[in-house]
Order: structure tokens, then sequence, then C-alpha cells
DNA sequence: GTTGACTGACAAACCGTTTTCCCATCTGGC
DNA sequence: GCCAGATGGGAAAACGGTTTGTCAGTCAAC
């Protein structure tokens, strides 16, 4: 059994509430009592039972962390930054997999209240609006990476617009005029999005993006290869690509490579997400939106802590992006990734 | 404030003692009694707070998850696993990352202690035996993805061994007889592992794998894009290749189709991890070898349960591997994966 | 009518902390 | 010698549950 404060006080031949206060820091008592009460509990490995704790604190130190999409690319990548955010306040994470399962959701909530979370977080796709998570919960939630279908809950996610912004002005950079965009099925608002921020770069340089030039389709790697090939027959100037993520991006290379087309120096390619380990390798490698997803988990712990102190921020906050330059759409720079935009930050940076 | 037991006693119109026994189904009283109290609660939107209950209990319901490897692309595969192995005993996961950081380690056991969790899971690479966590903690630990350096503990992982034995297997049944392996650091023990189950395999067709034909490097794709070429300079009679993981066979690939080798017909290829991402999007699909994490993760979870109810295993136990088969040495199958070895379980399955 | 077993409910103690309130004992000044 | 004000420490009451022990009432059997 672990030693509990009876047994500190013990020890040190003091009250419960003198090692209680000792071990706090509270109080008024001589040096050498609270000496002898910390010497106490380091010899007995004394740990504060936190559960106790939280019972006269009203506070458990702990918050949910709620996925609606399970652990794929997206949620992992927000949990270092969340938790770095958090440990300044000591607060500890539960992890639940909702797993898009209404039911299993709910069961989850009920778990979390009965364990006095102090708040809770609900990660998403960010690609549309999402249901609430219930109303009149008994802790602030922060929806992350997705927006929730509620002008009134606090939802932080990506700026969509800008994303699309920044990836079609590199290639205008690079000196493309005739832009294409290969992508992700329209119903997503987060595809949407992109389109319309896409379309405001060119506009600022007095290009254009037509539905002509938009094609939609899956968001694989397959569906980029086979597009790239498509868009030659149909579109044979296009000399800028601008793809729906990176899996597409390399398929489209991949594509162009195969039948003989030099990226970027005939077609630039732009991707998104900068999933290093795809981006990175590919042959050349690719050029890449960044989402700032370690920062965006960073601001969302933040929030949540803030919230907690009773300072709420309902609406929607848009993070602006970040834009990796590699070798497939350049613009003036080596073969090392340039950062555009906020250098994003990273764990231990 | 959210109501606690004495609102729903009052309400029931009983005392605080007999609300409990009826809310948790203990104890004898009228039925109309029970019910009443169960009512009572249901309007209140009562739930019994956990950190209270644990304090008579003795039980908190939490176990904590310390990974050593980040968010990478091994521990979010657990997860799933492991979290639903614990909800059959309504277990909640407290998440920790202790990036390889010794301080941050022992401060996140630090926390946990405090948070009196029942056991512990320490997930790590599976490369090597890595420190146990500290010794004469007061709850269980299991060790996943990873072998303790100390036999004393339990640890859960991948056979490596079976793994390569099954790689090199496929590859023998599409007819290959001269082999090369392309992977890893030999520094790591997961390597060692693999290249001595390949080469059992080849034994037991007579065949050998010698030295010559172990190549090492990085664990990166420009590494088997590479590789691959020099290999075809040095040892043109290769007719398939067993690749330390799916982004080496990935560059393989690649490197062989671009020098117009044919990948089955001319060189059979085979990755590790199935990283199905990565793995089915290549051009031909590759044929890789699964290590089923998700099932690890149940099996880590079940265990780790019967361990805090006092039945501990220790020791190592490796976990046998699968091999989805695609059509870059498909051995008599279309162009889906076909599972050879335990069907992989997946959630909801 | 007494005994004994059983039923249904309650009071109180307990789990491990924190916090409030109060009580000795000094100290110094008159 | 007496009083005011520090100073150092303890007793007890929370916090929100669960569990133990007890007790009044009911009922059947002798």
């Amino acid at each position: 059994m672990a030693a509990t404060i009876r047994d500190v006080a013990r020890v040190a031949g003091v009250s419960v509430a003198t090692a209680s206060k000792g071990l706090n820091g509270k109080g008024r008592m001589r040096p050498e009592t609270r000496e002898r009460i910390v010497q106490s509990a380091r010899e007995l490995g004394f740990r504060a039972n936190r559960n106790a704790s939280s019972l006269t604190s009203g506070r458990t130190f702990t918050v949910g962390l709620l996925t609606r999409d399970g652990y794929g690319r997206f949620t992992p990548a927000m949990l270092g930054g969340v938790e770095d955010a958090l440990s300044a306040d000591t607060c500890s994470l539960l992890l639940c997999d909702a797993r898009r399962d209404a039911v299993r959701e709910r069961h989850y909530i009920d778990a979390l209240t009965a364990r006095r979370v102090d708040g809770l977080i609900v990660t998403g796709r960010a690609t549309d609006p999402a249901p609430r998570v219930g109303r009149d919960l008994p802790f602030p939630v922060v929806y992350a990476y997705t927006t929730a279908d509620d002008e009134r809950a606090t939802s932080i996610t990506v700026d969509d617009e800008h994303g699309g912004w920044l990836a079609a002005r590199q290639l205008l950079r690079q000196g493309c005029t005739q832009i294409a965009h290969l992508t992700g099925p329209p119903s997503y608002a987060a595809v949407r999005q992109r389109i319309a921020g896409a379309r405001r770069a060119l506009t600022e340089k007095g290009l254009e993006l037509p539905d002509s030039h938009v094609v939609h389709g899956p968001f694989g790697e397959e569906a980029g290869y086979h597009a790239a090939r498509a868009l030659l027959e149909t579109r044979p100037d296009v000399d800028g690509i601008l793809c729906g993520n990176d899996q597409i991006a390399r398929g489209v290379a991949d594509g162009l490579t195969l039948l003989g087309v030099r990226v970027p120096d005939d077609i630039a390619v732009v991707g998104y997400d900068n999933w290093t380990l795809l981006a990175a390798s590919t042959r050349p490698p690719l050029t890449s939106v960044d989402m700032n997803l370690y920062r965006l988990g960073r601001i969302v712990g933040t929030t949540l802590l803030q919230a907690i102190d009773g300072d709420r921020e309902p609406g929607i906050r848009r993070l602006p992006c970040s834009i990796a330059v590699r070798a497939s759409c350049p613009a003036g720079t080596g073969d090392d990734p340039v950062w555009v935009g906020d250098a994003p930050l990273v764990p231990d940076a």
C-alpha cells in the first residue's frame, strides 16, 4: 500500500494538518519542522493521492480528448502540442476514441463526466462542421481541427482558405500561369475553401481558376496518378498543379515523370498536409502546405486552460498555414525545405 | 455544481446509504424504493464521482500509457486495440509522451503514481530492448512493441523472426531463388531477427541468404531507391527483394520500374509494416508483412487487466505476424490483398 | 406470549486530502 | 505581574462516495 499523509505525519511527529501544510508550503511553521516533514515524505516515497485532493479542490487536473477520427494522421499530430500546453498546468490527458459512433460517444462523455474532467477537447476531420458533443456539459469544450455546428461553441481549426491561397501563390511565384487543381470531393467544406483561397491568389494576379481547371476525385494517390494523365490530354497547356493533399500530389508527380514531363520545369506541383514521409521522398520532393498541427494542438490546449479558468471565447478561430518549399515548386530556393508563413512550431523547439 | 448522492437521497426520501446501495444494485430493499432512487438520480442527472469512489474501492479504473516513441506510426496503431481491451473493464487511458527524455519520463511516472493508476503500458520502438521504466512501482507494467531489459518485466512485442520468415517464404512461393535483403542498420535487434527468420525460410528450401545479399542502410525511401539500382549492377541475377520496411520497398519498386525492370515478373518485392497508404498505392501494390498492431494492443490491454487482477506473466511474449499479399509478389492471388497467417483483427470486426 | 429469523432502512465510520478555526506558548512593553 | 500580538501547531469538518453495524418492525412457529 502506498504511504498516506497520516504515515508522513506519524513519522515526522506532527499532526496530519501540519503535514499537509508542510508539504504544500502553506501555513506557518518552524523551518526545521517543515524540513522534517519533507524528509519523512521522501523516506516513505509519499505522493499525495490526487484523486483525494481533487475532492476538496474541485479540480481534477485532467482533461478528456475525444477523437471522432480514430488515430489517423491528424489527431496524433496535434497530441504532442495539446500535451505540451496542458503540462504547463500539470494536467493529464484522458483519451477516448468515439470512432464515429454516437453511442460510443455518449458513453465516453458519461465516463468523462463521472471522472469530473476539467475540460474536453473534441477532434475531428476538418472537412465539415460536426454536431456538438452535447449541450450543457459541466465542463468547457474546445473543438480542434473541426468546427462545431453551433456558434456558441469554441472551435479552433485550420484556415483552409489561407492554405489554398498560400499554395497557389507559390505556383505563381514559380511563374505558372495555367494552374489546375486536383482535389477531393466538393461536398467537403475544406475542399471548397481551399479552392476559394487559390482563386483569390490568382485573381490578385489578374488570372483566374475556371471550374474547368478544378478536378474532383478521391483523396488518394491513384486518383492523382490517373488525373495527371487525363489532364495532360485535355489541358496540355497547364504548367502548375495544385493538389488537395500529398497523396494526390505524389500520384501526380509520379504520373508526370513516367510520361516524360519534367517537374517542376514543365509543370510545377504543390501538395497539401506536408506529410514529411511522403512529401520529402517524392521525386522530386514536394512543396507542400503545412497546417501546423503541433501548433494548433498547443493553442487548443492553452485555450482550454483559459476556458477552465472561466475565460471562454466562443466562435470559430482559423489558424494560418505555412508552406514547406521543396523542389517540386522551388521558386527561388535550394533543395531543403524553406518555410513560408510562420515557421512551424515543433516539439522541443 | 454536479448533483451528489446526498441530493439523490434527499429527493428520493431515503438515507445516503440506501441511495448508494440502490444505485449499485447492492443490499436488499423494496423494489419500489430502488426504483424511486434510480428515478431521482435520473432526474438530477446524477453521475457518481469516480474519484470519490476510488477512494474507498482502491481502484481508479485508469491506466497510463507512456510512449517513448512520440505519436509516430506505431503507437497510434496500437491505441485502438488497447482502448478496446480496456473498455471491457471500463478503464480509461491516461496518455503521456516521454519523448525519449528520462527527466520527462520520471515526471510522468510520478504524476501517474499520484493519480493512483491501476497499471501502466509502456510503448517504444521494437528495435531494441529498452530500460525498465522504474523498479518497485506500485502498479503492474506491461511493455508493448518493445522489450524491457529485465526478465521479470512483462513485455509483449512482435515476432520479427517470424515476420522475416513469412516475407521470405512469400518470395520463395513466387519462385524466387536469388533473394536479396535491403534493410536498416544491423545495430537494431529487430533487423537482425528478421534476417534470421528470412535465412531460416531459405534454409528450409535448401537455399541460403549470404551476407553479401544483405544490404544495410537507413530505413527510408531514398535508401531503397538507390540500393535497388546498385543491386542491379552488383547482383544482376537477383529475382526477389525483401525490404526492411515499406518505405524502402517503395523506393525499390520505383527504382526498378524506372530502370525498366518489371515487378514482379523480373524481380518480386516484399515490404514490411503493411502501411496501407504507402503499400497499396505503390505501383505495383506491395505485398507486405503486417505486424497486427491493433491485435497487439488488444492483447497488451487484456494482459494488463489480468496483471491488475493479480495474475502477472513475466517474460517476453512475441506475437506472430501476417502478410498482406498484393501484386508486387502475388504468388497465386489476384490484385486484392490476401492474408497469410492469422487474419488481422481490425476494430469493430 | 415468547422466541427467532428475516426484512428494510439508517447512522456512523471510513477512504486520503485540504482548510478553517482555535488554542497554547512566547515575546516584549508597560 | 498583566496584557496584546505574534508564532507554531492541532482538532475537526469538509469533499463525495461505500461499507459496516445496528435497529425497529414483520412474520411464522412453538
